[in-house]
DNA sequence: ATCGATGCAAACCTTTTGCATGCAG
DNA sequence: CTGCATGCAAAAGGTTTGCATCGAT
């Protein structure tokens, strides 16, 4: 299954004539391993070289544009100075529970919305192809300290 | 209308004993003027410009950071590499419909979600306090073009 | 053999910070 | 008067870019 994922991504990179190279491979490889976790460009990096300690951080930052180009990854907006990319795998789609305490993040699945982007979409002659929705709020754990 | 709004986020500034100065008055008065617009800090600081020269750019920042904490403005993420504020007026709220194409940004308002919000508050055990959202699509305008 | 991809380091640019001065309370 | 607020310029720090080299095709 994660071959899969991976051999598809190849095969999108070819079809563009983008060169498989080792680093790509390697980024890609990570990116797959950890399918619903988002990275900064430095903690990929820093991850990435855990397997293959030839890729710098330019071409991590080089290759993940690409990857956003060709809708492989894409990019997520939290309140902090860091971008975070993750994979784009069907099926995963989800948003995140951002606790304004701990900082901490949860992810949460979502299939309700259609019918919110529907009236949307007629009302404001808007054709909607994605959507991300951030939440703010406290979490569990720091609900219980105070 | 725009003086009571005014005076009341001077009466918050002062009751946190932050100073009125003129910097944060005019700071203020370019945002309430502007209440359904986002600045990036120098689109902001240009703004303030016209009507108070003196006003540094670090003073933008530092007063929007301190504006944030308060509750008086908030802040967004877009896709590129500037942080824009804007004013926290309630009856305001309102999210983002982010052309992919021409890169324009639709204001819109919402009431609805209130479902939404309380079944991830259920199953997620997470307060929720405010929320996010951006839908990426093409607008009518880049539609017609092709 | 060619030309895109990479590593390295420098450049970039938005945001933050240190410090002396200014001014609101 | 006192201490927070400000302006200026320098620093920080994430991201981008120039250039020589490497390596996929």
């Amino acid at each position: 299954m994660n071959d899969d994922l991976l051999e598809r991504y190849k095969d999108i990179l070819s079809s563009k004539n983008y060169k498989l190279t080792s680093q790509r491979n390697s980024i890609l490889q990570v990116l797959i391993e950890n399918k619903n976790r988002h990275f900064s460009a430095d903690e990929l990096y820093k991850e990435v070289a855990k397997v293959n300690p030839d890729v710098g951080l330019a071409t991590i930052y080089r290759n993940l544009e690409i990857f956003c180009r060709l809708g492989i990854t894409h990019r997520l907006d939290f309140d902090n100075k860091y971008k975070y990319y993750e994979l784009s795998v069907e099926g995963n789609h989800h948003h995140h529970l951002i606790c304004v305490k701990c900082g901490n993040i949860i992810e949460f699945n979502d299939q309700v919305l259609e019918d919110f982007e529907n009236e949307i979409e007629d009302f404001y002659d808007f054709k909607i192809i994605d959507h991300r929705i951030k939440f703010y709020g406290i979490c569990e754990e720091c609900r219980k300290e105070k």
